[in-house]
DNA sequence: GCCACTGTTAGCAT
DNA sequence: CATGCTAACAGTGG
């Protein structure tokens, strides 16, 4: 599942692939996968020439002036550099093919979640899918990391989730960040304390981190262009580990829902506070 | 075969 | 406004 690290491999591994070249067409077979964008506006892009590519919390821009294209992967949405000769792989559903090029890219989506957009470069900032997110985690400073998560009412897991508060965190690395500052989930976040605040940054920071050097976590769907997988899966501390030992106190991990998001944590090392 | 489950966000309900 | 629940969708595993 693409949160901030898997979105920051992928972001990484296209701008090697595709900034400098022209873009020669761009298209959509799957009309719901636009948002806020009818089809002809693709026909702009022809021409164009790939300046950047970027990430926005979970949020991939590829920026090709005068137009810049947004893409959510959601759950299931991933990108393919693949022989413009070959046949197209099942649930592709948007392409975009480069002049002078053997590759394209190819964007498929199995649940069909996703969506692109397309939109002035100078309109990215302020449109709804940017606008309204939070800080980024890595970028915040601790007094405004404390602040923003302290005015929320909800639970920690909830907070973490919300991509109004912070860009970028899904439910992998809230789990993980949660357990690394062992505080537990259901904690409501007006009762931290600033060490424990403290705690919780610099856990998200490092998880992040690290799981970007790594490549991302593989866990279902998530790959990076051509199918590689990441490897951070595998220094998972709770999340997926249901009913295994606590790497820190050897005690079994439980799994609750919270917000109808599953959730992993440890009952000894991640006490609840009143 | 059937059903629960998967994770993200918009949209609706509370 | 803020917070919570669920639909959108398709595939996988029990």
């Amino acid at each position: 599942m693409p949160e901030l690290p898997e979105v920051e491999t992928i972001a990484a591994a296209l701008r090697a692939a595709i900034v400098g070249r022209e873009i020669a067409a761009a298209r959509c077979f799957l009309p719901k996968l636009l948002r806020a964008t009818e089809p002809r506006d693709l026909d702009d892009l022809a021409g164009t020439r790939i300046l950047a590519v970027r990430r926005r919390g979970k949020v991939l821009i590829i920026e090709a002036p005068p137009r810049a294209l947004l893409f959510h992967l959601k759950m299931t949405g991933r990108f393919d550099w693949e022989n413009a000769g070959l046949p197209l792989a099942k649930h592709t559903h948007f392409v975009l093919s480069f002049a002078g090029s053997d590759g394209e890219l190819r964007f498929r989506d199995v649940r069909k979640f996703g969506f692109l957009r397309c939109l002035p470069c100078g309109a990215v900032e302020a449109c709804d899918e940017i606008r309204r997110l939070g800080p980024e985690p890595l970028d915040i400073g601790p007094e405004e990391f404390a602040a923003r998560l302290a005015a929320r009412k909800g639970r920690l897991k909830s907070v973490l989730l919300d991509q109004r508060v912070l860009a970028g965190v899904g439910n992998i690395y809230a789990d993980e960040a949660l357990h690394a500052a062992r505080l537990h989930p259901l904690t409501a976040a007006g009762r931290l304390r600033p060490d424990e605040w403290g705690r919780l940054r610099a856990s998200l920071r490092r998880i992040l981190a690290a799981a970007i050097a790594a490549g991302g976590s593989s866990v279902r769907d998530y790959r990076s262009i051509g199918g590689e997988i990441g490897g951070f899966q595998t220094r998972h501390k709770v999340y997926g580990r249901e009913g295994k030992k606590c790497l820190r106190c050897g005690e079994r991990i439980r799994r609750i829902v919270v917000g109808g998001r599953a959730t992993f944590y440890c009952p000894s090392c991640q006490r609840k506070k009143r």
